[in-house]
RNA sequence: GCCGAAGUGGCGGAAUUGGUAGACGCACAGGACUUAAAAUCCUGCGAUCCGUGAGGUUCGUACCGGUUCGAUCCCGGUCUUCGGCACCA
């Protein structure tokens, strides 16, 4: 023991105790009350960063914090370990992408434990190992025996740099969001998942959660992009045919003029057909095939579009309607047609204007100002419906509902309802990922490996160009295989799969992560299941955790598991930041974590990062700060050993008598609540911090008193130590032990406050005239409205300022203010 | 363009239900200790004006207005910053 605070020697000494006593090991415990606490894992890069840092920081304080409440806490930690630099170092360096992924694992294992994070170790899952992406691709497997997987040639988003498809949302402003190179398009056979199909449970099943963000629900809301609206058919003149359309304001159906396919619509072709206009049409498809996804996606790109040759009618009002192609309407939305309303939709507004088309008005504004003859932009607001027939006269709103009746009553259409999401293309031209486990028979067609044979293993002999198709493909053996169903040679499938499959279940494989026969055990994932609390970087807010949300539905629907929603709590961290920027190699601007704890050890770098600001706001990294955090734990530790030997004989029990006493024990219990609540309520872990900084503040003046109570100190010295030992465990273990304690900080009990030490005798109340504040009194606690008001008039200076004023009324609140209200 | 969040001292932030704006910390300044420095301890620290002083005045939570005895908090409008979506019919 020392006088001097040697965080070094300190936090290698407790860490080793924890690990030797094997102190995180969780197990299902049938009588205590579980509370599964997760953060989200890290894709082992090799070091970790600020952001890894505060992420882990600010859970284990939940963990420590939750464990001393008496809760079976799992927390537990693994690797996304699959992914995109593994393969990138492998062809640079030559190094195998599981060799490098290991080596960064065990270092990043290191510094995890270097930070004195409570993880239950062996639980750890890495994503890239067979005894895990076995799991994954049984998954895998039951979506395609649902039907919930299927393949299909698509163009797809193909980022020439990478040479990879990517998902929709791995594509952002047309570029690729790896590295940046601009995205293009590419036709290839690919495996979809069915995502689509959970649409609408995706979209309800958010309202079962108050415990995330407003924020977090509002985005995936906004992705899934649920619209009610109707689907109509209109006969295309001289066929039999229909041209199918999907629509939102089947109230404007009478304003149709035109209507307009997506270049890709398979009806094109046909369409065109003897009408004279095929040299145009080719000219226009042309044009558009060279232009890059960009460009294709903005909307600052002119509305363009070439005539068919051919009119629908339509349904409602008989009239004619000519049909063009247009760059603005997309294929993979609805059915890849739209009924043009021009007066009342602004993209068919300015396509009406740039080719001449008719506008007809069928909305009429309640705003005399609007001239509908005169539109200068389409009217998109409400109105009353005309030219619309029978329902000419009915407010829009309402026509919507009757002409949707209508039309399903007459066999034109129905109502219907789409989505902005689409399935999830999960197929990728990379080695490093899980192998699609599906064989392909020239007579069977497509068919999943045999479950017993799982894992399909990623081969070893393979070649890493980085270039054209998956690597795969260059192993000798791994495309043989016999059809699972009939027998005969097969080839598999060489692509693997998006790495945020293996991220989508791996909190259900933590319940049970040694399990060979199975995922998991429904029995230990009905234990632990939903996650109570989970905590992450917003980046996540819409794939990560929708995905997530899809696997655990589709698993319950399957019975694998017992609930439906994997996150009952979301908390979402905010970045941390240097000069105000994120903190990025390219700026260089990085605090890499290993120089902190060198310098201040680990206790130092927690206890800045939770202070310094809320957990869900932004971090701006001050190294100042540290220093500051730093001084703080060197003033408590001195404190702690100047106090433990003083108090080793105290009694257990004390009396607050004198005011100063009245005062320590005041304090020491607002710190215990104020600390509890912060914790357990709000996350606030910075406004916990400050209140237990003013509680040792408190006891250095309390110490150097004469009549200073010796069980008093020790107790307060204990809640110190206890309050403070979520944020940094290593010293106050050592002051725990220091304090006279045998067993560790991390199996005591948290400490309760005592309600009757928080009423003061008397409490200080405002006095305000006309809502300013003119003098603070000392008053008894228990005064009511009446007796303040008194008391107030009582107080000389109160008197002089109300001399000669008419007292109209005042408003007295019991422990806090009285306000008079005098004329001006 | 649409949707959402935020704006408080020199800085990070606090004020939990409409009730003392600026807790706690950083930085800074002055002082104590020291031969000196570091460390530590003490004091001050939104602006303004009045006063030698004790103390007091007025303004102040992005801006303009409203509700209220009382507004950082509620309502209407404006500006700025950040985030999400972006031709989704």
């Amino acid at each position: 023991m020392s006088d001097r605070y040697q965080f070094d020697v300190i936090e290698k000494k407790w860490q080793e105790y924890w690990a030797a006593n094997n102190l995180f090991k969780t197990t299902e415990e049938a009588g205590l009350e579980k509370y599964y606490l997760l953060e989200m894992f890290p894709y082992p890069s090799g070091k970790l960063h600020m952001g890894h840092v505060r992420n882990y920081s600010i859970g284990d304080v939940v963990m420590r914090y939750m464990k001393m409440r008496g809760y079976n806490v799992l927390h537990p930690m693994g690797w996304d370990a699959f992914g995109l630099p593994a393969e990138n170092a492998a062809i640079q360096n030559g190094i195998h992408p599981f060799v490098w992924t290991q080596d960064n694992m065990e270092e990043m294992k290191v510094q995890l434990k270097r930070l004195g994070i409570a993880y239950d170790w062996d639980r750890e899952v890495a994503t890239c190992k067979p005894d895990y992406y076995k799991w994954t691709q049984w998954i895998f497997v039951q979506f395609f025996k649902h039907g919930l997987a299927y393949k299909k040639k698509n163009p797809v988003n193909w980022c020439p740099s990478c040479e990879t498809v990517l998902a929709n949302e791995q594509v952002v402003d047309g570029l690729c969001e790896r590295c940046s190179t601009v995205v293009g398009k590419k036709d290839l056979d690919q495996w979809y998942l069915k995502i689509t199909d959970y649409a609408e449970r995706l979209l309800s099943g958010l309202e079962g959660l108050p415990g995330w963000p407003e924020k977090v629900k509002l985005m995936q809301k906004n992705w899934i992009g649920r619209s009610v609206g109707a689907e109509v058919d209109f006969p295309i003149e001289g066929s039999d045919k229909k041209l199918r359309i999907f629509t939102t304001r089947p109230d404007t159906l009478f304003g149709v003029t035109f209507m307009v396919l997506a270049p890709e619509h398979p009806y094109v072709a046909e369409l065109v057909e003897g009408t004279g206009q095929g040299a145009a049409v080719d000219e226009f498809m042309h044009r558009l095939q060279y232009l890059s996804d960009i460009d294709r996606a903005s909307t600052t790109l002119e509305k363009e579009g070439v005539f068919t040759g051919k009119y629908v009618i339509n349904p409602l009002s008989g009239t004619k309607a000519p049909i063009f192609i247009a760059n603005y309407v997309l294929m993979d939305y609805g059915s890849g047609a739209i009924m043009a309303v021009p007066a009342h939709d602004q993209r068919d507004f300015d396509f009406a204007k740039k080719y001449g088309l008719d506008i007809v008005p069928v909305i009429e504004p309640e705003n005399p100002e609007i001239d509908l003859d005169r539109l200068e932009e389409a009217f998109i607001s409400d109105g009353k419906m005309i030219n619309s027939g029978k329902f000419s006269g009915l407010p829009n709103r309402e026509g919507i509902a009757r002409i949707t009746e209508f039309i399903e009553k007459e066999g034109i259409g129905k109502k219907s309802i789409n989505f902005r999401l689409r399935d999830w293309l999960i197929s990728r031209q990379r080695y490093w990922g899980t192998p699609i486990p599906m064989i392909y028979c020239s007579e069977c067609g497509w068919n999943p490996e045999k479950e017993e044979n799982l894992p399909v293993l990623l081969p070893t002999d393979v070649k890493f160009t980085g270039k054209g198709e998956s690597p795969l493909t260059t192993s000798k053996s791994f495309e043989d295989a016999k059809c699972p169903v009939c027998g005969r040679s097969a080839k598999r499938e060489t692509d693997t799969m998006d790495t945020f499959l293996d991220s989508s279940w791996y909190f259900l494989r933590f319940c049970d992560s040694q399990n060979e026969a199975e995922a998991f055990s429904k029995d230990n994932a009905k234990y632990w299941m939903a996650v109570d609390q989970y905590i992450g970087g917003v980046e996540h807010a819409i794939l990560h955790l929708m995905y997530a949300r899809f696997f655990t539905k589709f698993l319950y629907d399957i019975g694998s598991c017992s609930v439906d929603e994997p996150f009952t709590n979301l908390l979402t961290q905010g970045m941390v930041l240097k000069d105000g920027r994120k903190m990025s190699k390219s700026i260089g601007n990085v605090v890499p974590p290993d120089v902190i704890l060198k310098k201040y050890g680990a206790d130092t770098a927690r206890l800045f990062i939770l202070f310094a600001s809320p957990p869900e706001k932004e971090l701006e990294w001050s190294d100042a700060g540290v220093e500051g955090s730093y001084r703080f734990l060197n003033r408590v530790y001195r404190l702690a050993a100047e106090l433990a030997e003083a108090v080793a004989g105290a009694p257990g029990s004390y009396a607050a008598v004198t005011g100063a006493d009245k005062e320590m024990d005041y304090m020491m219990n607002y710190a215990i609540k104020k600390v509890s609540n912060d914790i357990s309520t709000r996350f606030s872990f910075n406004t916990a911090i400050s209140a237990i900084m003013e509680l040792v503040n408190e006891m250095y003046k309390y110490k150097e008193r004469a009549d200073r109570s010796e069980g008093l100190v020790k107790k307060a010295l204990d809640s110190l130590i206890l309050l403070l030992s979520p944020f940094t465990p290593h010293i106050c273990e050592e002051m725990w032990q220091m304090a006279g304690h045998s067993g560790c900080v991390y199996k005591a009990e948290w400490p309760a406050y005592d309600e009757s030490a928080l009423v003061m005798d008397v409490t200080e109340i405002v006095i305000q005239i006309n809502g300013k504040v003119k003098e603070r009194i000392m008053a008894s606690s228990g005064l009511d409205r009446d007796g303040l008001a008194e008391a107030a008039l009582s107080d000389p200076k109160v008197k002089a300022l109300l001399e000669g004023k008419k007292v109209e009324r005042h408003v007295a609140v019991p422990g806090k203010l009285v306000n008079f209200v005098i004329r001006a």
